[in-house]
DNA sequence: ACGAGCGCCTGTCGGC
DNA sequence: TGCCGACAGGCGCTCG
């Protein structure tokens, strides 16, 4: 599931709180419950069930897919992968069938890390370069260019669905979002990255930050059952419209495998290249 | 350097 | 109705 907006909504409803529920901030952390130990990549579960309780919860941030809970002393850093999902409830709620790792507050409440593939993870460090150093630019930050942009198309001459999948490219992209960039931009998604001119980059660009911000202002897609709550799939051009007729010029929508994912694409409003 | 294949997991959906 | 395979928002690894 969890692409960046869907993960910036976490963020934000964690922060913010949201119908009903309050922000996550200012929380103290009674203490932590690891339910399944392989969610936890470091430190060890005894360290972290030691570590966490009495910190306080002084922030949410986000790096690409990575939810950061910025604590008293640490950051937990979590990263929902296909399916994962972030809960703040009352503990006397019971526990959820997939939940893998869960903080009691002092307060009766607790945040929860639901994951039913076990495919996500959580670390708690310091540094959180131990965990995030290798990720490309943010998308929808000031300090990212087309100029930038440009300059990382042209060190490799891969296919585009392949570099914008790619989390040491850019941060946060993930199927949804690629193949609706790709569209709105024109691009066909097996174009290499290096042949593209700088006039097209930069509609990539704007394309790029035209659907993560729009799936934010919607709280993200919501295409079955693992994650509920967004409306971005209403606006949907491409992503599962193969069969469709396309928005712009009405030549069906066609599904393939690229990069082992499904891949969405006008044919005609995104020529194939040479 | 690039990309295909696979593994990690659990649940849902469609076809027979 | 039930079974069985295909498929799913991600990503790291190996191999050619």
């Amino acid at each position: 599931m969890p692409e960046l907006p869907e993960v910036e909504t976490f963020r934000r409803n964690l922060s913010q709180g949201n119908n009903g529920s309050p922000s996550v901030i200012g929380k103290v952390i009674h203490n932590a419950d690891v339910l399944w130990n392989g969610v936890l990549e470091m430190p060890s579960v005894d360290e972290f069930l030691h570590r966490v309780p009495g910190q306080t919860v002084v922030g949410v941030g986000r790096r690409g897919k990575y939810l950061l809970l910025h604590l008293s002393q640490d950051t937990l850093i979590l990263h929902p992968r296909m399916s994962g999902e972030v809960i703040l409830e009352k503990q006397e709620k019971e526990l959820g069938k997939h939940y893998r790792l869960i903080l009691n507050f002092q307060d009766g409440t607790r945040f929860a890390f639901n994951n039913v593939r076990k495919f996500g993870r959580v670390w708690l460090t310091e540094t959180l370069d131990d965990v995030l150093s290798e990720l490309g630019p943010e998308p929808l930050s000031d300090d990212f260019t087309p100029e930038q942009l440009f300059d990382i198309l042209q060190t490799c001459h891969r296919q585009m669905k392949y570099v914008l999948l790619d989390q040491h490219m850019i941060a946060g992209l993930g199927n949804i979002y690629t193949d609706e960039a790709l569209y709105l931009a024109n691009i066909h998604p097996r174009t290499k990255s290096d042949s593209l001119s700088f006039s097209e980059v930069e509609t990539l660009w704007k394309s790029i930050r035209k659907v993560l911000n729009q799936g934010i202002e919607n709280q993200g897609t919501s295409i079955d059952w693992i994650y509920k709550g967004g409306d971005y799939q209403r606006l949907l051009q491409v992503y599962k419209q193969d069969g469709d007729p396309c928005p712009r010029c009405g030549t069906t929508i066609k599904k393939t495998t690229i990069a082992q994912r499904s891949t969405h694409y006008c044919p005609s409003c995104q020529p194939a290249p040479n």
